[in-house]
RNA sequence: GGCCUGAUGGCAGAGUGGUGAUGCACCGGAUUGCAAAUCCGUUUACAGCGGUUCGAUUCCGCUUCAGGCCUCCA
């Protein structure tokens, strides 16, 4: 099977050719942990999870190494550290904990590895040094550390801009210490509040970009396959990262594919912390949101598309999610998902296109493959059981129900439809669903059932 | 100001140079004492204006509108 990528630099989609086949060498740009992870965070966990569910049935389970990293040193997270008085390893183990309780929620795997940045601060200070050598890097008199970023030719290749063009300085000052205003910090100095590191330049901390670009090549090497992140990243942050690390290592070829997922929109709106159209997966989940239904909903856009959370969406993907579990139910899963839906996701991740032939395949009446591709995107996973209301009705809550259907039942007999229909209204706004079949009456218990109410039957 | 992306039926959302996905909603029918579920079927689209072409929703140009990036951001 041909697989194909849309690559953010060459602007369309290719072929992809792994380096090794061995190895395929995945990168993603994870969260900054200071907070509980919010919707938008959610997007990229679950897109780059369904490339790498993907990637490891394609080559092997064994063959691909994700890494998605945390980043725990930020300004974001020392301004929170000095605000609470609280210590940023406890901020951030919390936060990192929280992070993957939400992940595991919504079924994305564990990637292979998840470093901190923290542990590899080592590794940044000997590439920043690799970089000053170079001559790509300078260090001025105030302790920074920044990258010359007209020593590398390339820069703006994959964002597709010209130095030239950029409008620097427009918008924000720039600082006096940098040679050209497009340079940007590898290193800064500490004060005695502020977290730092020892290193040639004093006691400071890394720039935002560099860590990346070092856990790459401590954890990848020189070259690996995919890197991928926000759209937003693209532009400074991911042009950073070529810029450091195709200097610092001129050898290796960096990323050689580069996907970017699209970003989000509550009901229409920017999803902005300001104008508070904005939750977090833990929101979502308190609200009685299901997992699977976060993860569908968010796979329901293909991924380069801008998505638009809303209700209306949760509500559709609850629908079909409990309409294929009903068809599936007691149906044993297909040894492998349906070519189709392979054959859709080979096609540039197209999720939406995925779920079209899931539908297809229900019409078919093939639920063991509509279930094992179902699975495979992460969808319908726990046992059919669990998902239902776990609700258990007591011995007596259970007689009084079959009294009433009794009655019923000797009411239809006699064709006394007045009374039938008055147990079945009476029943029905307790909560209970009731299924007239030829011979008996099945009943069972809607999400809308309320136990308060048994008390008026 | 610069750069970039998008505009598909009531809604969501793929895709394609010529047989107009898919889901939800709607409508009609089957079934049912009723209801629910299920099944069958119908209808509705490619922002506007030009160009290329035998033929464009699909390619090119312009216009309009929407969104993003250029500052921390997934």
């Amino acid at each position: 099977m041909e697989i194909k990528f849309f690559d953010t630099k060459e602007k369309k989609k290719t072929v992809f050719k792994p380096i090794d086949l061995k190895e395929i060498k995945l990168y993603v740009c994870g969260p900054t942990v200071y907070d509980r992870a919010h919707i938008g965070n959610a997007r990229p966990a679950v897109v780059f999870d369904v490339l790498f569910r993907f990637l490891r049935y394609n080559f092997g389970k064994n063959c691909v190494t994700y890494v998605r990293n945390f980043t725990d040193i930020d300004d974001k997270i020392n301004k929170q550290s000095m605000d609470t008085g609280r210590s940023i390893k406890s901020i951030t183990d919390e936060t990192i904990k929280w992070y993957k309780q939400d992940m595991l929620q919504l079924n994305v795997l564990e990637p292979s590895k998840s470093p901190r940045a923290t542990e590899f601060v080592g590794a940044m200070i000997k590439q920043i040094s690799i970089l000053i050598n170079n001559k790509n890097a300078y260090q001025d008199d105030t302790g920074h550390v920044l990258f010359s970023t007209r020593s590398f030719p390339d820069y703006g290749l994959l964002s597709h801009r010209k130095l030239d063009e950029m409008n620097f300085g427009s918008r924000v000052a720039v600082s006096d210490n940098k040679r050209d205003p497009l340079d940007f910090i590898l290193w800064k100095p500490s004060d005695e509040k502020t977290p730092g590191w020892d290193s040639p330049w004093g006691r400071g901390r890394p720039g935002w970009h560099i860590e990346c670009s070092a856990m790459i090549h401590e954890l990848l090497g020189e070259s690996f396959d995919i890197h991928g992140g926000g759209i937003d990243l693209v532009f400074p942050h991911h042009e950073n990262e070529i810029a450091q690390s195709c200097c610092s290592y001129p050898k290796g070829g960096f990323a050689n594919i580069w996907m970017h997922n699209g970003f989000l929109q509550i009901e229409g709106e920017k999803m902005a912390k300001s104008s508070g159209n904005f939750f977090t997966v833990q929101d979502l989940i308190q609200m009685g949101v299901n997992g699977e239904v976060i993860r569908m909903v968010l796979m329901l856009t293909h991924y380069r598309q801008p998505l638009d959370w809303t209700r209306q969406r949760v509500s559709d993907a609850s629908k079909v999610l409990n309409k294929w579990r009903l068809l599936c139910a007691g149906k044993r899963a297909s040894k492998s998902p349906a070519s189709s839906v392979l054959a859709a996701l080979a096609d540039d991740l197209n999720t939406p296109k995925a779920f079209a032939e899931l539908h297809e395949l229900a019409s078919a009446g093939n639920y063991s493959e509509l279930l094992s591709s179902a699975q495979f995107l992460g969808l319908m996973e726990q046992d059919l059981n669990e998902a239902l209301p776990t609700i258990q009705l007591s011995d007596f809550e259970t007689k009084k129900i079959k009294s009433l259907l009794r009655k019923r039942f000797e009411a239809k007999k006699v064709k006394d439809f007045v009374t039938a229909d008055q147990i079945r209204k009476k029943i029905e706004r307790v909560g209970i669903i009731l299924q007239d079949k030829s011979d008996k009456t099945e009943w069972s218990l809607s999400p809308n059932f309320n136990r308060k109410k048994m008390k008026d039957l």
